[in-house]
DNA sequence: CAGTGTTTTTGGTACTTTCTGAATAGAGAG
DNA sequence: CTCTCTATTCAGAAAGTACCAAAAACACTG
């Protein structure tokens, strides 16, 4: 207790400081470490590159902290280091593009997660096939999740390779779009 | 007359272990328990419900656990009870349909926390207009992430609500997709 | 190469979450 | 009503994660 006591606090707008804890909480939801997000949030926010020790301060968390949580963003690609003339502390900032960082990660969240599991289904297929017990339950549920995962991830890579803007032209077809592909399946499977 | 023996046959096949173990590393990753994941797996697995310590049995882990994690999957609505004749014991079943099984799962969690967080941009965007700073750099970058988690989740919820079979169709689609909503958009542009 | 400012690593502590065993509560049967 | 079987709750143990301060490493400068 009473460390706090050097607070230069460089002070957060109420609005921005709201965003930066909501941020931070939603990540920790989703299996992001809430100083992360919550790096990622006041970058994400600020108009210039901001130098570590500053965003320690804003945050008021250690030093150290921030280098690990920017690290992790680097890791991800939506965090990157920049110089600034007559300063030798690295300055880092977000990406600005919503669609990007959403693209970002995402693809990172799927090469991780969906990858690897479409590959232990796929073994798991292959092995309930030829297993001598050869359980057809078993095999008809992992065959399912399968089949369910790739036309997902499909699906998912379609939106994702979409251009930044063609998402807004979507919204505005609200409830067309289930129309246009179910057309398109009756035409195909008829 | 109600001889459920004790000494379950708790042995899992290498196939259905693999996968219980993969699903519970995999929902620890997006935020989920580890047991209810497991838990989950089993059940999806199971060709006919299972009473709760015969559970806790097969993953070896303790009964209460169990039911805790039960309760969890119960309130996400993909895992039910029910009754077998002879049987005093709870029996619990999962969803088997992987689209709903996924469908409900994403509701959920958009409620939980997409559309809080939606609320939040929303407080924040009205705030940061009404500031006396009236930061006009925060203010964008809230507006332009709001507009884009309005737009996702309306996408979103056009792909929710396609019937189970509907994804199928699309993935045999596979590019057609931006296309078709690309042309639209022209077209409804121009 | 000594000196200074900066970043990263490290080792330990505090905090959070998960899990367990024991206690408690409930529900039917005799 | 009591006995038995089952389900849930709860307090603390165990495990896991986040965090910090200090030390080490690094990168320039003069």
């Amino acid at each position: 207790m009473s460390v706090h006591t050097k607070t230069t606090q460089n002070s957060l707008t109420p609005v921005a400081q709201k965003f930066i804890l909501h941020w931070g909480e939603m990540g920790t939801r989703w299996g992001i470490n809430r100083t992360v997000a919550q790096v990622h949030a006041l970058l994400f926010l600020s108009p210039h590159p901001l130098p570590a020790d500053e965003i320690a301060d804003t945050l008021a968390v250690a030093r150290s902290n921030v280098s690990t949580s920017l690290r992790e963003l680097q890791g991800w690609r939506i965090v990157r280091v920049v110089h600034v003339l007559g300063d030798r502390r690295d300055h880092f900032e977000s990406i600005k593009d919503v669609w990007e960082i959403f693209r970002i990660v995402s693809e990172e969240r799927k090469r991780r997660e969906i990858d690897p599991t479409l590959r232990v289904l796929d073994e798991c297929v292959q092995e309930v096939k030829t297993s001598p017990q050869g359980d057809a339950y078993t095999r008809e549920r992992l065959t399912d999740m399968l089949e369910f995962l790739t036309a997902m991830t499909g699906l998912f890579e379609e939106v994702i390779r979409m251009p930044a803007g063609a998402l807004k032209g979507v919204v505005k077809l609200r409830g067309k779009v289930i129309t246009l592909l179910g057309s398109e399946k009756k035409k195909a499977a008829g």
